[in-house]
DNA sequence: GACAAATGATATTAAAATAGTATCATTTAT
DNA sequence: ATAAATGATACTATTTTAATATCATTTGTC
């Protein structure tokens, strides 16, 4: 089970990039060749990014991405409703049918219960956050 | 995303219901009857259930399931381990290939964090706690 | 204004995970 | 012996996720 799909995963390292360059306009073409995905899924991404008010996009010449928020305004739970769509862990359906049981269902309420702290989770974390590590990691092993 | 996927849902209703009938053994028939699910698909998730050691099965003619357990000592994480494999809601995957920065990355640990959180939940959560409320559900509207 | 470099919109294909079905073998009470 | 059950296993179908492709549109530069 996976709450990170892989677009929201290449979402956030794409998002990553531009906040680290802090550049105006990054061309995917960049992107491509830092992150080493290819081009046609960060174009698919970085458009359904612009779609949703994350990047702004220019077209033409010179062309290319930036943010259009700051990157502790950017948060993980945003990114997994674009590619996602609203954040569920339920679903109540029994044979392609609703359940007839959803109203007084005790498993849908206790993973109601979890959906919502995962949620609030999912709300805090924002993009700066998630900025890499810079400096001393002491505890990381040589390479 | 689903936390309960299909199969999971379906057996905690099998579940459910040889807990509510407290028999010795009942048979699969009795529970496609009783729980609208097909016969092929309850089969095979009886089977797993057995498999693993949630239920105890007996073959030949009077032959069926019980639980092998009380239903206080069956959990969800078992169920959604049992369906789904060892929980997890990390991947780490990039290009096919095991992320390089798997090490020292952000999100991995974030992610890590949510996923104990969730874990814990589910152990938590018995086949008892399961159990359909019976009496005086004054909450709930009249049909 | 022509051209090249960029994104927008959208359709298509491929791969993987879930869901569902079918079949033959084996066991066992009667 | 037979009928009623599960065991093992293979197969098919559907849905979701991942990846690719293509043509249209915009825009800076010469």
């Amino acid at each position: 089970m996976k709450l990170i799909t892989r677009e929201i995963d290449y979402a956030v390292r794409a998002l990553k990039s531009l906040a680290e360059k802090g550049v105006d306009r990054v061309p995917v073409a960049d992107l491509v060749e830092e992150l080493g995905i290819t081009r046609p899924m960060l174009r698919k991404i970085m458009q359904e990014l612009a779609k949703n008010g994350m990047v702004m996009s220019y077209k033409g010449n010179n062309g290319g991405f930036r943010l259009s928020k700051r990157p502790e305004d950017i948060y993980l739970i945003d990114l997994v409703e674009i590619f996602q769509g609203k954040f569920s862990l339920n679903e109540c359906v029994l044979n392609k049918e609703i359940c007839p049981n959803r109203d007084c269902c005790v498993l849908k309420t206790k993973i109601e219960d979890i959906e919502a702290k995962v949620k609030k989770e999912l709300e805090s974390i924002n993009l700066e956050s998630l900025m890499d590590w810079k400096g001393d990691l002491k505890w990381q092993k040589d390479k």
